[in-house]
DNA sequence: TCAGTAAGTTTGACGAGTCAAACTTTGGGG
DNA sequence: CCCCAAAGTTTGACTCGTCAAACTTACTGA
């Protein structure tokens, strides 16, 4: 059987090995757990198959284990899809509302939803949501501040749990499908300069711009006045 | 923190008790554990202040307790509602459904629900759902085999958990709202006969009939024929 | 090369929740 | 009045998930 706790260990797992390597310490520190705790876990779990674990290597997730990782993470983005759009929480909340519901959704459950959704492909993060099979999509999108001046992309997907965060990044307009413009691209820790939408010019400070990812459009749309340079000095929207 | 399983155990007091007498061995069938586990759970919540439990003698719920179990109970009741209304799933299947999700809804997501639904007052099979605050309604409904031949009633629950059991039920349109005609009152092992809305009469069982709760009604309907055979002999169920 | 530190593991302990099986109490029928 | 079955309790054991603290390994940089 595969409690609760299993199913959190297997997507933490999954979710952070898209970002290097998976070590106990790391899983401790989403898990907020002790790294102690997290050792025998992750050793009762390679014993029934869910994951490997070399000793002081990185963990990774079997075929099975993956299956399941992804598993709760279709549901937990699910939930978040429905929980926006039919129950009207906002998009920078849902996140803690789905951990909790995505254990107890049975599958007669989430294929009712997953179909009165209209089978999306996004949560309201914007991240990809597995399919049925178990099949992700892998995002080819790029955080802000490795976005060149000059350089127009579309956000794809906000990565951050937090509602403060997410909330401090909607308020400046990036959320995902906004279009943007980089007026000035990252430097040191200085953050990048961008134009959202069709609003005032504003700078991201580093810690949002590594945490928004976007993918490059060259058609932006046409546009007649080409040239907006140094108007934004009113409308400080949002800093960061 | 109150666990999951203290909710279930705290809900099964509060649904047991209102049949009498709630023994461990009764608990202890209800939540399908041994009498040994219940004991001493019931032991710990006793000392946790939920419940009392008097050596040898019968559990019941302090107003703490309670107030908890209604919670879980409310829950329940109205993740009944939303799944046969939004999601579509057939009332005869919601209730384990419910059984899983009443415990990850958080007050929030409840709430939204509650609205959503029109603050509803019963669930799907006519149970009562307890207020926000607390309180719930007392039905004054009979079983149908305690309603004297002649009786005119409208049914109002159908008390069981099991899909096979409420399949039965609905399929001989048994449920809540349904009119119906005692045509022959239960007597020995028998049954009742009933007319139930224009359908042709047919006998229900005793298993069945003892799980169906309704209220008589006086003015069916206006009808023509006002006099017929077996009426004033037996009324012995009336409230007044 | 090697010391210091970060990462990982082990150990011993704990609470929750459970069972099986032995034991005790209660209450009703002969 | 006594006995016995049903109800309730106790005991000892087990798994899961967790922690703190001691310990080991691996890596980094001086």
């Amino acid at each position: 059987m595969v409690t609760e706790t299993v199913e959190n260990y297997l997507k933490a797992v999954e979710t952070l090995s898209r970002q290097g390597e998976v070590g106990v310490a790391r899983l401790a520190q989403e898990l907020r757990l002790t790294k102690g705790t997290v050792t025998s876990m992750v050793q009762r779990l390679a014993r029934r198959g869910l994951l490997r674990a070399p000793r002081y290597g990185s963990v990774s997730l079997t075929p099975l284990g993956r299956r399941k990782a992804l598993d709760v993470l279709r549901r937990h983005r699910i939930i978040e899809c429905f929980l926006v759009r039919y129950i009207g929480l906002d998009w920078t909340e849902v996140h803690v509302e789905a951990e909790r519901l995505e254990h107890a959704l049975s599958p007669r459950v989430l294929n009712r939803l997953d179909a009165l959704l209209g089978h999306p492909s996004r949560d309201p993060h914007g991240d990809p949501i597995p399919t049925a099979r178990g099949h992700l999509r892998v995002a080819k999108d790029v955080p802000l501040d490795r976005l060149a001046t000059g350089a127009r992309a579309r956000i794809e997907r906000v990565m951050h749990q937090s509602p403060r965060f997410l909330r401090t990044a909607a308020s400046c307009g990036l959320l995902p499908g906004a279009a943007v413009v980089v007026m000035q691209s990252a430097s040191g820790a200085s953050g990048v300069q961008l134009r959202i939408g069709r609003r005032a010019p504003v700078r991201v400070g580093r810690s949002i711009a590594q945490r928004v990812m976007a993918v490059e459009v060259e058609q932006p749309r046409l546009r007649r006045r080409a040239s907006r340079a140094a108007r934004a000095t009113d409308r400080k929207v949002g800093v960061a």
